[in-house]
DNA sequence: TATTGTTATACTCTATAACTATA
DNA sequence: TATAGTTATAGAGTATAACAATA
């Protein structure tokens, strides 16, 4: 089997962040633990974005070229399960870092409907550029933070956790 | 003047979380603070979507409604500055909350260039239905923090001003 | 000349549905 | 009959560029 696709750059992320503005009344959006949270996401794509800038990575790339990298020969089917996204995700999401010529799909001997899929060079170079980049960036936002990171990227998790605890559950919302 | 658009429903959310699969390698991206923004970030939204299911809403589209019934008659521009948004996006934004009978531009007598934006009685009845359930949903989500929720909602903010001026230095990345 | 909003277009990210090949 | 991957299509969310009207 083969695939072939087209090629594009990274889009650009939001220009703006969303920074309270001064005179503007937020409302119950001041209040919201998951407002809080979408503020802090956005900084941070445009930082992640700056951090890159010119290596054409975005963060789901990222994550799977680093989750290829330390998983080799991983079938789609579990990346789209470890970034959450439903198979025909993955398949262009691989399309993409094979077209890029980072990723390469190899015939799984064990099943004939499978791909095992695997780094080539280029992908393990241009992976470890990219990594360098964003482990700086990331220690850059920790340092602003001093001593407080650590318990916030703890807090995080169990936020995450929970979260999806209750998307599990009916939830007792009524 | 006068806007006609086509109205859709929402599209799903990514239907699975990011949390961590067993007995996979995640390598750089468990140390990751970004990442385990994203992963919370991941989770609160397919939450959210699951909250206000029926309403027709989105983070974005509550975000706007909320802004605009705090702010009556503020411009699209404003709009797009407090949601980090191009002003075409506010413009969809906008076109949209219009053609669901929620929003309504009026002429702004200052400026023949600027629209006013305001709720209208509809958009007033649906906002309290969806506040309603926003908030429900984030204390579920605080409550499973206990007393972490206050001072992760604090750090969230705080690590949002900091990536927001880090955007704006030159950084010292090297 | 700068600003506000619009139109047209495009790209990322993600989904659903129907399909093929294999298990 | 179920699973892995593919194809085709769609929609949200966002951008850029060129434009008109107004300031």
């Amino acid at each position: 089997m083969s695939r072939i696709r087209s090629s594009k750059t990274v889009a650009e992320p939001p220009g703006a962040s969303l920074l309270p503005v001064p005179g503007l009344d937020y409302g119950v959006l001041d209040e919201l633990l998951g407002y809080a949270l979408r503020r802090a996401q956005a900084a941070l794509y445009v930082d992640f974005h700056r951090a890159t800038e010119g290596l054409d990575v975005s963060p789901p790339r990222f994550a799977a070229l680093v989750l290829v990298g330390r998983n080799p020969g991983m079938r789609q089917g579990l990346l789209a399960q470890a970034m959450g996204l439903h198979r025909s995700g993955a398949l262009r999401l691989t399309d993409w870092l094979t077209t890029r010529g980072w990723v390469e799909r190899q015939d799984d001997a064990d099943d004939a409907r499978s791909w095992g899929l695997f780094l080539t060079a280029a992908g393990k170079r241009k992976l470890a550029e990219i990594e360098r980049r964003v482990r700086a960036h990331d220690e850059r936002l920790m340092r602003g933070l001093g001593d407080r990171a650590a318990s916030l990227k703890a807090d995080l998790e169990r936020l995450a956790a929970t979260a999806a605890a209750n998307n599990n559950d009916d939830g007792d919302k009524r």
